[in-house]
DNA sequence: GCGAGTCGGTTGCAAATCGAAACCCACCCT
DNA sequence: AGGGTGGGTTTCGATTTGCAACCGACTCGC
């Protein structure tokens, strides 16, 4: 009876979309990978990561790899689809920075080459150039089921 | 005793990280601001979007406007907080086209002048160009307060 | 001036989810 | 044998959710 829904947003907030899952993926992105180490880090009830592992290992986000056998144990490492949250993640921590922490970013990222404070920008492929939001459209994709109105801010 | 998170992916999910806060945002800059449109298109119950919503309006990320008077009627509009949060909605529908949805978006962000997808590019504002994953570096910032090792993927 | 409809809610309650703590088990170390 | 560690599971009370019913100000058609 339920069909996925009609909009990318929403079946990502599905798969990552709760009060904890994204702060586990930032952890693994830090490099904070085995259970107890998250747990600790971000103060979760033991079965709620244990539950919330599990969904992203299915969903494929995750995978979980022995690091050492005897006894054996598990650590949990991003995978390619896990990495691709990147930008997400980037720019919720842009937004916190910007207007949560009153100019005061806990951590910032920068370029490397130059250390300037890192934006997010909507890139064009083709025109090899950023897109500003005024030149943002959006049209139906190869899955378009419904027609939704559309309209700017 | 609850003393802000050290992390700006936490503080923002503080705000807008559960199941409900990013879809009515992103209702809102489809143009979807009247409570009854809100709740029908999401299927959310009518208390929680009342609650929801008032948050919204406490944490200045939406405003409460009056579009008609006798009967007096409100919409909520996003303040320039609420549309900063373009990127990481545009961010997070990117990844669901690519990754949730078989190469079948159901709606894609293009570029207007060249009707290019879009993709989401950290940006350098000094030296005016991409910066690729290798190039992000990230430091403590000025509201710096405990140092946590750091680590790559 | 009466009944029906709309909009933006509030209230009450059952069901699902969460959080904290206790417990578990295979293994290692000494 | 005893204690520690890693990665969990179980239990149970507290919180949050979802659903439905109700409400009040106002408008409209008649």
């Amino acid at each position: 009876m339920d069909s996925p829904p009609d909009c990318s947003i929403q079946r990502t907030l599905d798969l990552v979309g709760d009060r904890w899952t994204l702060l586990i993926i930032r952890d693994l992105f830090r490099g904070v990978r085995r259970f107890s180490a998250i747990q600790k880090d971000l103060g979760i009830a033991k079965n709620l990561l244990t539950d919330r592992l599990a969904t992203l290992v299915d969903s494929e986000i995750v995978e979980r790899v022995p690091y050492q056998e005897r006894p054996l144990r598990y650590e949990y490492r991003l995978t390619a689809k896990g990495r691709a949250l990147s930008p997400a993640l980037v720019a919720l921590m842009r937004w916190g920075d910007e207007w949560c922490s009153d100019g005061m970013a806990p951590t910032e990222l920068v370029h490397d080459l130059c250390d300037t404070r890192l934006e997010l920008q909507p890139w064009c492929t083709t025109c090899n150039a950023p897109v500003s939001p005024t030149h943002i459209a959006s049209r139906p994709g190869p899955g378009h089921h419904a027609v939704l109105g559309a309209s700017h801010v």
